[in-house]
DNA sequence: CTCTCTTACTGACAAAAGTCATCTTTTCCG
DNA sequence: CGGAAAAGATGACTTTTGTCAGTAAGAGAG
């Protein structure tokens, strides 16, 4: 279960092109590459913890990694699910706070780690990088407007069907007509993305799956009919 | 009804201290202050609206502004509430998107335009600038995800309460031993805010009352114990 | 000043969703 | 392989909250 280092030239990687990396000179790209420390996670293992400071910024290069605050009785609300290309805890190093959510590996995971100082070099000399990282924060910004308005005025059903869909873009794999979630969240989690409890998921899961949306393939979701979902996400009758 | 223009020297502004304008050398606070307009709006007259492309930021000077989303049924939720001092709109200006939220006047304001131009002049040439933007931006983003993990698991009544301590921190009037929270908000703004019914705020806020948490005050709202209402909020029984 | 329109309030009821208990199935490890 | 633990599923029940309908009170316009 222990850490296990790797490594792998940040020019080598493949999802280089899908980070906020991408585009850099090769000047910083090498500075980069020179400071960061790449490790292999298993799952279940924790990246950060709510409340500690960060130290530096993590690039994915595998795996899925949930975020996630914890209320007082221990109820998970999950932030976002990091995918490979995608950093992570760049928001409390920006801020120059604490982390304010807990990162938890889903599936095995490869991350790099680069130091906070190295970050802020690249970030500092390069204006148009700074400005790329800007506006990817805006933009996640707004994702966040959408998602408060969503949790505070559409039901359960709405938002398990609006997340289906949201998860079915991002790690959805077309075949056969259908979209299948490349995703092994358990219900739990599930409920954790939408805000409600672990039975009421269940339950409307099967229900969509009674009515032909959605089959369960092993531990993953397939989405058979998108649009009759989406109906389901919005709040019109029709 | 029409709109009034007004003019004040930004280096007059008794907001500058407050605004993320404070810190800025004399030459790049001459540029933003050579090319703004100055607009004094009515109650219920709207700044931006949900859809449209952002020309320039707002940096209020007076009043009061609710940034909200309409969903599909024509519900409202409040992203936030600015105040002098407080830039409006710079999410989707920095992110270059679309308004994804309407503002709209609560209490008469005055409200600076800054072209668009402008304000990404001084930002680009002056990183210090910069940096304490993408720091503001993050820190709101913080301030979001907690919202978020709110709005998922605690009761209507604890978000109230919550609610109201945070009003109490940004509006808050010591006096007596008590705040008033310096805002003329309707019973259904206040709901759109907490994300329930108007009915339901209603009824809280009477149980509120009649526990001796709060009391009335015209059209605003005066905390008499900050401490039990904040018990209220948490979801500790003790 | 009064009429109207909006906002505030109250009650009754229905629907949605959470909780708890129980059972089954799957997964994980020694 | 087998047994324990975790995850998934289902039912019964309670609580919370939203909705609808109706009244009262306050604010603004003429």
């Amino acid at each position: 279960m222990a850490k296990v280092e790797f490594n792998i030239a940040c020019t080598l990687c493949e999802h280089l092109k899908d980070s906020l990396f991408n585009g850099l000179g090769p000047e910083d790209i090498s500075r980069i590459n020179n400071h960061k420390t790449c490790v292999q996670y298993k799952k279940g293992q924790n990246i950060f913890y709510e409340g500690t400071r960060p130290t530096g910024l993590y690039c994915m290069n595998g795996g899925k990694v949930k975020v996630y605050k914890n209320n007082v009785q221990g109820k998970e609300f999950i932030i976002y699910i990091a995918k490979p290309g995608d950093f992570l805890g760049y928001r409390a190093l920006l801020s120059e706070e604490f982390y304010q959510a807990t990162a938890t590996v889903l599936e095995d995971a490869k991350i790099c780690f680069i130091p906070k100082e190295s970050f802020f070099e690249v970030l500092q000399k390069n204006p148009l990088f700074m400005k790329r990282v800007v506006q990817a924060v805006c933009h996640e910004m707004g994702i966040m407007e959408e998602k408060l308005a969503e949790l505070a005025h559409k039901s359960v059903r709405e938002r398990l069907a609006a997340n289906l869909i949201m998860l079915k873009e991002t790690y959805g794999m077309e075949g056969e007509g259908s979209f299948l979630i490349d995703l092994a969240l358990s219900r739990e989690d599930l409920a954790s993305i939408v805000g409600t409890a672990t039975e009421t998921v269940i339950r409307l899961l099967s229900e969509f799956k009674t009515d032909g949306l959605i089959t369960f393939e092993g531990k993953k979701i397939r989405i058979l009919d998108a649009r009759k979902l989406a109906k389901q996400a919005d709040l019109i009758v029709a």
